[in-house]
DNA sequence: CAGTCATGAGTAAACGTTTACAAAAAATTC
DNA sequence: GAATTTTTTGTAAACGTTTACTCATGACTG
């Protein structure tokens, strides 16, 4: 490794002097000026930023990490693309950890990690008490997006009622046998999404007074095929069903493809309203509860960045609006 | 800030028995200890990485910084998840920088963001000379995905060569008037996938003397809906064209909706390939031509990670396969 | 009970920078 | 041409750790 220090006895100077040019600071003679940068030139050398920062007691990592779970679904790529948005304006940057299994949890929720960083966005993850306890024992600002804990600031939507709206818009025009696909109620990572937008759904019904026949839920993965495959699970089982609520737009059109391929008129026959707001939705005319999924992430960061900056160490809590979307399919 | 001071006076001890609690290393006590990590908890201290990275030599970020164009679009997500994959198992960990325009493009190129890591992925974006020039000056290991330079290690695929295959096949089948729907073939950024596979393409065609009316061909971008739209404007011109070829997934899935609204037959009237073989290519039925996306994502980073050992500083170029894979659509 | 050892804790020198301060050299003034 | 100012350079002390040495202390050996 080549230090400030060889690149001083090459050139003749002291490393004060090198240091000057470095920095280009206070007066340094042209002269001086070139013989270091051409000594810097022949040595390669690169000053440590690590010891710089130290020197600077600039004990900043100026990194802020992201944890997101499946980063390859629509949802959390728009929030992603909210985040760095606004971080890539700043002059953090961002580390990025994906969590798909309960051992990535783990890792990430780590002495380690969060010593390496600012500040944690942490979206869509539900946090255990004992998480939380260790995160808040870490003492760096973390905000959550689309999930909620009353010690963290947070962005998310009110996924209970969006489900609640779409339901009840189902119920209002007329139908009664509802289907309903959604992701697993009880995920091993602690979505809440899947199961609040259960219990809306279910309010909704109730409030009718219609039973949920529960052979009209299907819980299945995030993906155009299993959504489709949930749509001819959901034929197959032949109990009538004149609507179908879905937990995503991506499930929703799986859904739709599975219907229309048996011939079945939308919405004339059977009713389908998604989530999410994804864009194909709209050139597709799903109808849907749009969420505001990059904004989510813009304002989880912008969150973020203020409590790095000092403002403001109270919890921000802010909920944004979910708004039913009614296009062709409903 | 709280130093290893503050806690050694607090607890009544030297500086470097608390290091030595906190590292534990050699024989500390059971008492002194607990006296150390009691005032340790009582400080809230936290000690700082920087100035321990210093006094170990370690002089590592232990960062590798990824490059990404636009990373909403299936083919980025999928090559970003492989290179997680591969990352996230070593200790190192992903500074994410998301390119949309030239500035971006600037900013990342820069000599803070080298300093801040140990080495580089750019996937996609083709490198000019100066750019190249100023990277190699930087002296760390960079490796490139889906692209290429002959100063950089990489992992590609021949994009010309998929294209002209897939073509091939239609040209075999009995095609003679082929669409082709790309996205820009001078691209700002400096993407050449779809110029490349325009030259395989045009490459094919002239091979079988079929000639090419460059009313057949649509520049747009990579969505369901720009692909739509290309596949009504194609109908529009009402130039005759019995297949069409689309450089990604994306877009021939728009464009198959669009002829599909029209009346038109798949594959009888009209053949259809595309590009990339995305997950929903194969629930569609869709015929394409499959690149290894997240592969090519595993394969870069594990070529990284050798790089960082200091295994074999040559420069690696590793060509990935192509396969045409038919489905119902060709 | 002197001599050897093990154990636990402190001292001080690194690590690669920056920067206040001091010193030297050069330029300006009278 | 000495005195003063300005410019340029060097010296050394930080920054917050780790760690090789050293030094007590007390326990064991014969």
């Amino acid at each position: 490794m080549i230090t400030i220090k060889d690149v001083a006895k090459e050139a003749g100077v002291s490393i004060a002097t090198v240091s000057r040019v470095l920095n280009n600071s206070s007066k340094v003679s042209e002269e001086t000026k070139r013989r270091v940068l051409d000594a810097i030139n022949r040595l390669g050398y690169s000053p440590s930023l690590i010891a710089r920062s130290l020197a600077k007691k600039d004990l900043k990592t100026n990194v802020i990490s992201i944890v997101v779970p499946f980063f390859t679904r629509d949802f959390f790529v728009e929030v992603l693309r909210g985040i760095n948005n606004v971080i890539s304006k700043s002059d953090y940057s961002i580390h990025l950890y994906n969590v798909e299994r309960i051992e990535d949890k783990e890792r990430v929720f780590s002495k380690e990690v969060f010593n390496r960083c600012e500040g944690m966005i942490i979206v869509s993850l539900n946090m255990q008490r004992k998480e939380a306890e260790f995160i808040k024992e870490m003492g760096k600002p973390v905000v959550l997006v689309d999930s909620y804990y009353p010690d963290f600031s947070s962005v998310y939507v009110d996924n209970k009622k969006g489900a609640y709206m779409a339901t009840k818009y189902l119920i209002t025009t007329g139908r009664k046998k509802i289907a309903f696909v959604s992701g697993a109620i009880h995920d091993p990572l602690g979505f809440m999404a899947s199961c609040k937008r259960y219990e809306g759904f279910l309010e909704a019904l109730r409030e009718a007074g219609l039973e949920f026949n529960p052979l009209l839920h299907i819980q299945t993965g995030f993906s155009l095929e299993k959504g489709y495959r949930a749509g001819k699970t959901l034929l197959n089982r032949s109990i009538p069903f004149d609507a179908v609520f879905c937990t995503s737009d991506i499930q929703a059109i799986g859904v739709m493809s599975a219907l229309v391929e048996s011939g079945l008129k939308i919405p004339e026959d059977i009713a389908i309203i998604g989530f999410d707001d994804i864009s194909d939705a709209r050139y597709l005319g799903l109808s849907t509860v749009r969420q505001p999924m990059s904004e989510m992430g813009e304002v989880g960061a912008k969150i973020l960045l203020d409590l790095l900056m000092g403002f403001d160490s109270s919890y921000t809590h802010l909920e944004l609006p979910l708004e039913l979307v009614i296009r062709l399919t409903s």
